[in-house]
DNA sequence: GTGAAAGCGCTAACAT
DNA sequence: ATGTTAGCGCTTTCAC
């Protein structure tokens, strides 16, 4: 392991000068910069994180706090994060917050508070007050995704008008009987989406003059078997069928479509079905769907942090794109046979 | 942020007895321990973990390189691993290598490297002997999850035996037109568990004098999508229909079950499907499965690493512990309706 | 633009 | 069992 002592003796400069030629931070003539560059590379030298750290009190690392690995829009989003940091040169800790309050409280006791992080990501996870506050009384820029954080960038798509997007999709096909899947209550304590799914879909049918109807709503879990399920339901019923079942997720969506074929349904010919991600399987169900994209969601996070803890020339520029959703119109949905019916 | 030195005062002993006291090496009395914990409470304080990295050469962080997050099996390996670490007061950083080869690159020169970690776990990829040596030069264990690693102590299950297993429930049940939908060769190239998996069926074939048929082996991606396609070209032939498919994933399996529907068999009765893994649809789909346990296998792969970063009193214990699979008979396989077919 | 040197906050000998 | 102190390897004033 070669020293920063060792690159300056071999570049003929003193380590400060390699300090800052490596780093990019203060002046260095060219040909200094060239000298300690060629001498790094020859000695195979990298510097020591911890020492770099606790000199300058910057760790080029961000914690990214999430609650599930395990589901697509989880997954996604972290790979979006990881890539972008690895191109800035930031390394990701994750923090899985997947088990009880304990792990929670851990974490953020003795993790992020550890100076280990230079920011954090939080996704889809409704921080307390007292632990933003703490963040940022140690300086530490924070950004939100997936979920409201109160005094906090957060990075979410527009939940009412993607619900209502896909609802209109539904109306504009001729369904006046279209059923919801959504969340539910449980789940609506740390990510108020379902709520606001559900706003959307009721809004689009107000404006058509479309009557809302309870019994049009089952809740499930944003499963597969969970949407399986709540589809049985609505589309057990002798009479008066939905002809149309928009799901607040695909996988919901898709356990829906799952579940009319069970029932001897065709999907669209005697029901229609959208949802909401575009997740990897849609494609293969042919699931109508409006995209999110989580991957850029987790990009765009750390492009935020980024410029927080990088200002560049142009600073502050993007302060608030509303995130990009898009229908993406598939073989499940379809105009109703009978659209008297 | 208070320091050591405060703590110090405050419990009115050293900085070395409160490094010693907090850290649990070297001896310290009991009131001394006691003094120092709550002053330490008192004050908020946490170690600065640069400053202890710098001064110990530890850093109580693990690097996990893995190729992909959206992935059962890996995500699950890294909540294992996640959990455990977590426990033993250990951060993940996390190196995902989706992209190319040159964030691999990347990821070894620059950030394995800057001693950032204490160790590494290699999740399902096949290191160069060139990156083994570096790592292990720098004194940085290594363990292996699910890839082979030359010179490495790798936790896999055995894909022989279990797919061994799988196709003789198969057998036992009366079959002996078993397909199989297997990786394709560019799958092997990071894990060779395709392969394996394929011995270990012909090998169950052939043991119980069932000659293996190559027109009934068709390869696939271990996707859905791929176990779909694969198992409609295994199922619409005219002729000699296999009775039965073993898959060497859940999600091909999966994707069997549904190409079998699109065809209009029923399963079990007109085919019997059976996969490895026990993914998390599995269920849902009443899929007889092999079960394997990423999630143990992450942790396992912490527990390896926990020992030889901190012996403890009962060393070298769990050496080579194989690791546990279990045949979980679901919905999917049943005796074929007429074996002499 | 570059160098000298004072820390960053802790740990680990070594001494007691 | 506890205190003293010299670093760990770098960054960053401050002078030049």
């Amino acid at each position: 392991m070669a020293g920063i002592e060792e690159v300056a003796k071999l570049a003929g400069v003193s380590t400060a000068t390699v300090s800052r030629a490596l780093s990019g931070r203060g002046h260095v003539s060219p040909a200094a910069k060239a000298k300690v560059e060629e001498a790094a590379a020859r000695l195979g030298y990298v510097v020591s994180s911890n020492a770099s750290s606790l000199a300058s009190g910057r760790t080029r690392n961000i914690g990214v706090v999430i609650p599930f690995l395990n589901r697509w829009f989880f997954s996604s989003v972290l790979e979006g994060a990881q890539q972008s940091l690895l191109r800035s040169g930031y390394d990701l800790t994750l923090y899985n917050l997947s088990g009880d309050g304990r792990e929670r409280a851990s974490v953020f006791e003795h993790f992020l508070m550890r100076q280990r992080v230079d920011a954090v990501i939080a996704v889809s996870l409704e921080l307390t007050e007292r632990e933003v506050t703490r963040l940022h009384d140690l300086g530490k820029p924070l950004v939100g995704v997936g979920g409201p954080i109160p005094g906090v960038r957060t990075l979410t798509i527009d939940d009412v008008a993607v619900a209502r997007l896909a609802t209109e999709h539904l109306i504009g096909l001729d369904h006046s009987r279209i059923a919801h899947i959504g969340g539910d209550l449980e789940f609506d304590l740390d990510f108020h989406l379902p709520t606001n799914r559900r706003i959307g879909y009721e809004a689009a049918l107000r404006d058509a003059g479309i009557e809302v109807d309870q019994r049009l709503f089952a809740p499930a879990d944003f499963t597969i078997r969970g949407g399986y399920h709540a589809a049985k339901q609505l589309l057990g019923v002798p009479h008066d069928r939905p002809t149309a079942i928009f799901a607040a997720s695909d996988e919901m969506a898709i356990g829906s479509i799952l579940a009319a074929r069970d029932l001897g349904l065709v999907v669209p010919r005697d029901v229609s079905i959208i949802g909401i991600d575009d997740h990897d399987l849609s494609d293969f169900f042919g699931l109508s769907t409006v995209a999110q994209f989580p991957r850029l969601q987790g990009e765009k996070a750390v492009e935020i942090l980024m410029e927080q803890l990088e200002p560049g020339p142009d600073a502050a520029a993007p302060a608030a794109t509303p995130l990009p959703y898009e229908l993406r119109v598939r073989s499940s949905t379809a105009r109703p046979v009978d659209p008297a019916r």
